[in-house]
DNA sequence: AGCTTGACTTAGACAAGTCTAACTTTATAT
DNA sequence: ATATAAAGTTAGACTTGTCTAAGTCAAGCT
């Protein structure tokens, strides 16, 4: 007997392969590739996971076809995409293209008895009668709730190694004056170079030049890191 | 060096050091193994990566400690756990173990925007005066929603004369306004009553209605069908 | 001090999933 | 028919996360 269960990965080449079958008729790895933003050789190595499933039918240079229990499967899986993306977009009133983004995480950690939870309480807030003000409430109330931009992160915190750029400078940062006269200003790219491990010094590179201060200081200087990919030392 | 995001798995070694420090003072690679359960050199070698990463403190041997950042993200992965528990147990009525086990998955991919809005929301259905109906009817009606059905199909998996209950219908079904007029909504039954063996078209009945619509179409119907009379064989 | 034992780490295997580079197959255009 | 281009596959590297087996460390007990 074949295994149930299958890994997230695979649920959305599964899911692609069937969108695609619905609206091109054939499935071609380039464009599994491309909807799922993965290379081509990664496709041909799901594919073969599939079809060692049981999933799909594979044959070498062959547009892919859905056997009957890939088919179901995929439904499956494609269902508890759309009925998370009705909640997210309909009751937590998110954008189309992130409520689709986050039911497409959901999908694969949803059991069937949970969507069916989620379904009853989406149902019952949209259409009881006497739900009109809570209606009401959420159109209004939930599309105000913003993320932070939650990259931005205090001085101290920047790993060692790390780049970043300077977002802004609390007045209360002692000193401030001679920070700003050696480069340390809003929109400067500095990187952390030291951390003593006990201590509370820190010590960064701004520009050409390199300064020190105590740690619990550093919180006063908000930074946004640059794409993690510095040379570290360590 | 290594970027600020961290993979689920980390995350969670990260929560269970939170957890163990906060109730017992240290943290020992082997209750780590225990509360995760997984094996001591799995433990060892995350540590490993969390302590590249400057997110703990370790020493092989001793016990670990967590970094100001390691704190802070073990909080912020605790808070999100919490908040989801709360949602799945007071508001989907799930057992507390359920809401745990669940809760646990989805704070890996729930960012603070979407944890908000699942504040709000079960705020409001909690607290609101004018949703005491709607309080009682997910009180009474939500417990009885039992999983593991799932043999919802999309519509052309539908064998020939058989009844089914329309479970949902996404937005991509061309003509869906006028299919709605037809009666073919969520909840209504329909019947199999034709499928052409080589063309698209398949004929349902609906009501006292009968249309017909392309095969591939009706992928974007999912019914659960009545009488389980289906084959199973793949 | 030396022995014993449990905790912890290291070493090494493996599976999944991704990539780039190089190759093969199929389609298209002379 | 042959050459070229596009599509697709294979090979092999790398990362993450898990395991078992085999060691090392440290603490407590003779
Ligand atoms: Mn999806
Ligand atoms: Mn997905
Ligand atoms: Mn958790
Ligand atoms: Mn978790």
């Amino acid at each position: 007997m074949r295994n149930l269960k299958i890994s997230s990965s695979l649920e959305d080449y599964l899911e692609a392969i069937a969108e695609i079958i619905e609206s091109e008729k054939h499935a071609h790895s380039k464009e599994i590739a491309e909807k799922l933003k993965v290379s081509t050789p990664s496709v041909s190595h799901a594919l073969q996971a599939l079809a060692a499933r049981g999933l799909i039918r594979y044959q070498p240079h062959a547009p892919v076809t859905l056997t009957r229990r890939g088919k179901k499967l995929a439904d499956a899986i494609r269902h508890r995409h759309q009925v998370m993306k009705c909640f997210f977009a309909n009751i937590l009133k998110l954008s189309d293209e992130e409520a689709d983004d986050f039911a497409c995480k959901t999908e694969h950690i949803l059991t069937e008895k949970y969507k069916d939870r989620f379904v009853a309480l989406a149902d019952a807030i949209e259409n009881r009668e006497d739900c009109t003000g809570l209606r009401k409430y959420l159109d209004e109330y939930l599309p105000t709730i913003e993320g932070e931009d939650s990259d931005i992160i205090s001085l101290d915190l920047l790993p060692l190694g790390h780049e970043a750029t300077v977002v802004s400078i609390s007045e209360n940062l002692p000193g401030i004056k001679k920070f700003a006269d050696l480069g340390l200003v809003h929109g400067s790219i500095l990187q952390m170079e030291g951390k003593a491990p006990f201590g509370d010094l820190i010590r960064i590179r701004v520009m050409e030049s390199r300064l020190s201060m105590r740690e619990k200081d550093a919180a006063n200087i908000w930074v946004k890191p640059l794409n993690a990919n510095a040379n570290a030392a360590g």
